[in-house]
RNA sequence: GGGGCCGUAGUUAAGUCGGUUAUAACGCUGGCCUGUCAAGCCAGAGGGCGCGGGUUCGAGUCCCGUCGGCCCCGCCA
């Protein structure tokens, strides 16, 4: 560059700069050539500049724009001028001005790219991963990345704003059982000891309030060895917040707050308070507990009606303690039969050992199972669904989790599918009173569904040792467009009951002691009532940017086998440093 | 661990029932061209079909295996 100094940025100068010399560095986006004049877009951060080179400039300034190629990297010197009559272009933000450019300094060339820099580009995603530092010269990408940068500081600007300090945790830490699966990291000082990466700085957070920080906050890397899915990366970033001295309204009052802000910075706005949902309707309405509220096809719960049907599937799940439920698809009798093969396979997939469907016509019930049903049957059915000519009847009879599972995917697919779901709507719901518990066949014990440091409801404290199944928990979820967001809960900052729970989920006492012996420890030494919330960075910018994969808004993602194609990581390593770390490689995974 | 979809020039795709030298567009290279902005016109180079086997007179097309990418189930306190 020499002594050259920018002057400003190329999507920064408009006619307000008209007479002014400037000096232009970037990328050159696109050359045109027209043997006499040559026309440059140039292109940086903030968005493209026409540059154009004259034949009767001095010296050899045309004859270097002549030589150059897509991505050269250019300083350019020139006087910005009102492009000519006719000549401006609309869809560009300089698109009124033009630079004459008199002089010209080459900072670098480029090889011919592998593809080409452009937003509407349908490039491979292994192509696009592997050379991920020209995918994130797209502008499109740019700016979902300069966007994520203002939405974490609208998030520390208005925590700070509310009391909340950030303390970084270490990223060094303790495995714990209970959870994801944690990545490890062997101890060179400690041969055959481990450090795990946090799955969430959860402990810490909590130690935080023992320590007596009132409120914490820190947006941090998490990380569980998880396989991965569109919304799911194995490191990712969390919004992590705790305080003292507050019960469920003070957090969600608080975050929503937050959420108006984060929301703000993209030009959505967002009208808390939300609704609420307890865990029960959610799943009983929506047959999952992130439901999307954005369009109905609600759940109908048919059991009463068609216990003692005369049709074997619903009278054994009704009468095992199972459930009939149904939605009705609105205008669903003219799926065809492949649609409905379709359906059956999505059922199948998430448990459902069948499908029974009704299509309602002018004829009356068209459907495999209208024979083994009593009028009376029908009518209830009718009634209660609200099924008239032209729609189609969905049924699932089975344990209530599996009927709720599959017609709550179901719906989802079938909203897609008819274009039920307005795509510009922002449908936020707190889903509250999630079980403290639920009942692993395989492992024959009790689990936490929140974490082990939720604590259950005061007045469900009785029912511990009786029906275990039946405590509520006081944690929360934000759910955005069928989407979780965030999750939280008031911990147990005593530490009976924290080892009560621990004894609950099968922990031994030893074993609580040696994982979590120091939270223990530190619940006896004056823990105020504490409770706080993380929200999901990433899930929350896709949803944001409208963006298919959250890859779109993680700088550089992992592939679907947690591998990063621009690295090429993860590698195998030298013997020497395994043998530092006395960790040996087992024959074949 | 399982199910589904996909790998053909640099990129995006076409390639019939297996059959001459694998096709197009964009990009790239060269030439012409003074108001373009997906500049235009002309000419040219570039791949042997992800990889490895097999069937066949003959495989991009069929079979088996394998590697990689994407979506999903399980998993994700």
């Amino acid at each position: 560059m020499g002594d050259w100094k920018r002057t400003s940025y190329c999507g920064e100068l408009t006619a307000a700069d008209i007479g002014k010399n400037a000096c232009l560095m970037g990328w050159v986006q696109r050359r045109r050539d027209h043997g006499g004049l040559i026309f440059i877009d140039l292109r940086d951060r903030a968005g493209i500049m026409q540059l154009v080179f004259s034949p009767e400039s001095q010296g050899n300034v045309h004859e270097a724009a002549h030589g150059l190629r897509s991505e050269f990297v250019v300083a350019v010197k020139g006087s910005v001028r009102r492009r000519p009559e006719g000549t401006a272009n609309p869809n560009l933000s300089t698109g009124q001005v033009e630079m004459d450019v008199q002089e010209i300094r080459i900072l670098n060339d480029s090889e011919p790219l592998p593809f080409m820099i452009e937003d509407d580009s349908d490039v491979a995603e292994t192509t696009r991963l592997k050379y991920r530092y020209l995918d994130l010269r797209r502008p499109s990408l740019q700016n979902k990345l300069v966007l994520r940068h203002k939405v974490s500081m609208a998030t520390r600007n208005y925590l700070a704003d509310n009391g909340f300090i950030e303390v970084e945790t270490p990223v060094l830490t303790k495995s714990t059982p209970e959870g994801a699966r944690d990545f490890l990291v062997p101890s060179r000082l400690s041969p055959g000891h481990f450090f795990a990466l946090p799955q969430s700085p959860q402990l810490f957070k909590q130690i935080l309030m023992v320590a007596g920080m009132d409120r914490y906050f820190q947006v941090v890397k998490c990380f569980r060895d998880e396989d991965l899915r569109a919304d799911r990366q194995p490191e990712f970033t969390q919004i992590d917040a705790e305080m003292s001295f507050v019960d469920r309204e003070d957090v969600i009052s608080v975050m929503e707050g937050l959420i108006i802000k984060i929301f703000s910075e993209a030009g959505l706005t967002v009208n808390p308070p939300f609704p609420r949902l307890t865990y029960a309707e959610a799943v009983g309405r929506f047959g999952v507990d992130n439901p999307d509220v954005r369009f109905g096809l609600e759940l109908v719960d048919l059991t009463k009606a068609l216990a003692g049907s005369g049709f074997k599937v619903f009278n054994d799940a009704a009468s095992k303690g199972g459930v009939v439920k149904a939605i009705c698809v609105s205008g669903g009798a003219s799926f065809s039969r492949k649609d409905l093969d379709d359906l059956t396979g999505i059922a199948a997939s998430f448990g459902a050992k069948g499908l029974a469907w009704v299509k309602v016509t002018e004829e009356g019930w068209q459907s495999p199972i209208a024979k083994f049903l009593l009028d009376d049957e029908k009518n209830a059915i009718t009634s209660a669904t609200g099924a008239k000519v032209g729609d189609l009847l969905l049924f699932a009879a089975d344990k209530a989790a599996v009927a709720n599972t599959v017609l709550g995917r179901l719906r989802l697919n079938i909203g897609g599918r008819l274009g039920l779901i307005p795509k510009d709507e922002l449908k936020f719901v707190w889903v509250t009173d999630f079980p403290m518990f639920d009942y692993d066949e395989t492992e024959k014990r009790h689990v936490a569904v929140h974490h082990p440091f939720t604590a259950p409801m005061d007045e469900d404290l009785e029912l511990m040792d009786t029906a275990p199944l039946q405590v509520r928990a006081k944690a929360y979820d934000l759910v955005l467009n069928g989407s979780e967001i965030g999750g939280g809960s008031i911990r147990i900052h005593r530490s009976d009951i924290q080892e009560k729970v621990f004894a609950m989920l099968g922990i031994q006492k030893e074993e609580a002691m040696e994982r979590f012996g120091f939270l223990l420890e530190a619940l006896s030494f004056g823990t105020p009532p504490h409770g706080g919330i993380a929200f999901g960075l990433d899930r929350i910018m896709s949803i944001i940017t409208k963006s298919d994969s959250i890859r779109d808004v993680i700088a550089f993602p992992k592939t679907q086998k947690g591998a990063d194609l621009m690295t090429d990581a993860p590698s195998v390593v030298d013997q020497k440093q395994l043998d530092e770390l006395f960790v040996r490689v087992a024959k074949k995974v």
